[in-house]
DNA sequence: AATGAAATATAGAATAT
DNA sequence: ATATTCTATATTTCATT
């Protein structure tokens, strides 16, 4: 599926706030509102858009500690690797998980309400998925920025 | 402010996905669309909810590239570290910036639109805020999950 | 004070020009 | 691409507990 400059600015706004009407949309896309929907409807449909969520304050709701975590495998076993992977999809404490090169095997990103639930859920991750050799955490004192949007480039260049 | 165990049910509902009307709610929720309406904008006015996004898929918008980065400051100064903070917080290609203990002092998931583009900004960073000494770049193969949730506890135990 | 139910207003979807 | 209608949802108001 292509995108012409229309879409990518569309995209670049709805990644800001998926509330906007598309009346609102139009004051800054030289389009109307009905072809701003017809859009929108169309790069939801084709998964361009995959869903829409709400963005929770952490300190607001429970103040849970962030952890960044890096994950060491025993063997690079495909099976392996693609159990393991369905595993930290499932798991809902784990926010975000990246197979990587590098020093780690993989890097999550883990919300815990505490440090026990923490060690709790990392020792069931090491118990359940015997190919983990090793972890190393770095707990987060701050949170500058968290977010998923990705910048698209009002011109193509790809 | 306090949240009772509709707001938490009506949080973790809206993070999976926000546009769900007040009426698709009130079938998970035990409350009518009214009242379901009116907490939604109580908590969206008191920040619990600080925002509405759309979630692009990487893959069908440019393909970029994920970086996973452990970044080492020379200084631990309070002034130093809060000109980077703003820095990161500034810069569109840095998804998420936190400040760790261990090993690295911040970890940074980046997103660029190849290699070269992050050679850039990396090189920028370094350029521009002198009081970052070393970096340590892992380039995600995979992306297993990514997600901003914050999994909410039916009863509170804070 | 907060809920539920009915009213109005607004935005989205479909159709036609 | 705009305009119009139709439908559904959100918003407001009000009575009730």
């Amino acid at each position: 599926m292509q995108l012409d400059a229309f879409d990518r600015t569309l995209l670049n706004l709805v990644q800001e706030d998926c509330s906007r009407t598309a009346e609102q949309l139009a004051e800054r896309v030289a389009l109307s509102p009905s072809a701003i929907q017809r859009r929108l409807r169309r790069l939801r449909e084709e998964g361009v858009i995959t869903r829409d969520i709400a963005v929770v304050d952490p300190r607001k709701a429970g103040r849970p500690t962030f952890f960044i975590v890096g994950l060491h495998v025993e063997r690079e076993q495909p099976k392996l690797l693609a159990e393991l992977r369905r595993w930290l999809a499932a798991e809902p404490h784990i926010q975000q998980a990246f197979y990587v090169t590098g020093e780690a095997d993989f890097v999550l990103v883990i919300t815990a309400p505490d440090t026990e639930a923490y060690d709790g859920l990392m020792a069931r991750l090491v118990t359940e998925n015997v190919n983990v050799k090793r972890f190393t955490t770095n707990v987060a004192l701050g949170i500058i920025k968290r977010g998923l949007t990705i910048p698209i480039p009002e011109r193509p260049d790809a």
